[in-house]
DNA sequence: AATGAATGAGATTTCATTCAT
DNA sequence: CATGAATGAAATCTCATTCAT
């Protein structure tokens, strides 16, 4: 089962990737040096290129590799859920959870991805296409349940809670704006959506 | 009255913005050339140093300059409506609008500026912050008035407000989820947040 | 007789010898920018190129303008002196003098011109072997007179005191080793190269 | 022993410093390109910059190391000599023999060390404060022990000495003056310097 | 004659990537 | 497999010089 973490091949692949994030988070990609992340993950520079064809295909893996972390992660807490509400609630709750537990990866997902269709020629970004689905089931099931009003599109919702979720998470990470707590803001941001989306 | 805009030294300042704005949101900052901009802008590379101090201060020029008119234009949209409800939808459109007429701004903006902090040194958004001030205007004046609930953290609801039109401004342009209408977007986000933020 | 001077041409040529001879001296010929100069001289960057081919011609014409004024210094101030000895006294002297009255000039002459040869093509230096020959016959007529040891090779003992004085003058300039007075220096030079050059 | 020299860094760096004395000798720093070293050293223009920060940096490692090596030089020829004049007589000796086993040195550090006060910040040449005072040693020696006159100021006969073998060696480097020997302009100068400076 | 904005060639320096050890 | 020194392409930026006004 853990086979494959445990050898020692994936196990170095993982010590780069987890050293990316960190330093990708903190200089951005542009800025961050092959040898920044050599030196993070304690690997010489020619080490790193026996594992990614390049500095592009390192940061492609690393969110592949993240974001299927991260979709387990949910499917897992969405799964044994029926209430579309509470699942929304979930979702909210789940996703600051994680931004919590790994600021660098929340940083490198929100900035550097931003971008990704920039700079990494010819990269789908089915993931998080993937991720985005996530929300989307959850609100099309609430809408055929009757819990949702249906006279929303759920694809513009889905990226309504998407941006929002994000945006938070990034001016908190940011420090920006201190005037209120991670937890207020998930019960703030599940008012307004239950409210906005639930037919009285 | 535009003597400003007329001499000539300002106008090929503004040249040279309008040809990075087009640049940046095509390739990226990073990806950019000096002389990717020089060659739209139809001068010569050196010129653009007569101009800003270094790519850095081009960015910075040209985010402040935009920022500034956009800042106008949702002054001069907002300042004579009382409503807060209104206020807020005219905001909305007021978004979109500035969106559709120019997606290029809109991208550098969006996905540029997201990562300011990281390659900028010292710069500090205020414009961003005071672009921020004037949705928690209208949400504070929403609550003052009884309109909007008072149990919501204004600073959240600001987060979430930009965080929700940036995001599907974001999708938009990237042209990647075409299952909706800008119109039909807009008109969605009101119903959302309009049901979200009021007393009933 | 002043006609040369008066006419406006020649004043506005002066005037930006001056200030390139300022503006050399104190960052030295590669640092100092056209346009240092052109400040200096309180003209625009294109009237230099009115007045001298090119940075490197007006460098030249400074060098040859200012060391003819300094040969017909130094000519005045030997001709009616008899003894050699005391014609090297006042070669000195007069050397120092020169030093003192402009510091800055002395600067461009020690510094810049020794490498003259590295960064003007095909320039000789027909000034400075003139200026060399003014010593070269101070020491030959004393060898003639019977002052001077002959013993001795005049195109040595030329460069042996041209070497003296000019380093001994640098290191004024520069500042950097104030233990002594230049008035000091001179008589300890004159002391030690009329022991070392005449007959006892 | 020679470990040092003998490691590969090492020896790459030293081969680094040859190509720039040759290359700045020819061209003069600021003509010299650092393309043109990276050939002469037959390395690629990067690898310099893995030795040293910048150009300038290369300049000052250069002079640094050299003149130590000078330094040694002249330390070894004086130490085992008691009697001040043949002292003096050893340092013009070593000065000359120095100049003729490498005249490109010669040349950086004649021509191009001038200026250094100019173009390179900050750096203070102390190495360069070092040589003066092995001459001034030898002059307060003979003075002490009652050779040579003590009414002169020792920084400036230093100075003097300084001055008379760096000029006749510039000049003999330049070839601008064939009308002499080394060898006699060696002996003129050990003449005039030891009559100008000894008690009778 | 004078200006100074514009030019663009060219220099320094960086850094992703390679490859001999 | 791993290393890290070396590479060299490519980017930013400078500044002498030109030329339209």
């Amino acid at each position: 089962m853990n086979k494959k973490k445990s050898d020692p091949k994936t196990e170095k692949k993982n010590r780069i990737i987890e050293a990316a994030v960190k330093v990708f988070a903190k200089k951005g990609f542009y800025l961050a040096k092959v040898n920044d992340v050599a030196k993070a993950a304690n690997v010489a520079d020619g080490t790193i290129y026996l594992y990614f064809k390049n500095k592009d295909d390192l940061l492609i893996n690393l969110f592949e590799q993240k974001m299927e972390l991260i979709l387990q992660r949910f499917r897992e807490q969405l799964q044994d859920i029926a209430d579309p509400v509470e699942k929304l609630h979930r979702f909210i709750d789940t996703y600051f959870t994680l931004i919590e537990e790994d600021k660098d990866l929340a940083d490198v997902f929100q900035v550097e991805l931003r971008q990704s269709d920039k700079f990494l020629k010819d990269y789908h970004n089915q993931k998080f296409l993937d991720f985005l689905s996530v929300i989307h089931s959850i609100i099309q099931e609430g809408m055929e349940n009757g819990f949702f009003r249906t006279d929303l599109n759920a694809d513009v919702v889905k990226i309504l809670i998407f941006g929002t979720v994000d945006e938070i998470a990034r001016q908190w990470i940011l420090g920006a704006d201190a005037k209120y707590s991670l937890e207020e803001a998930k019960e703030n941001i599940k008012h307004i959506l239950t409210n906005g989306l639930i037919v009285f």
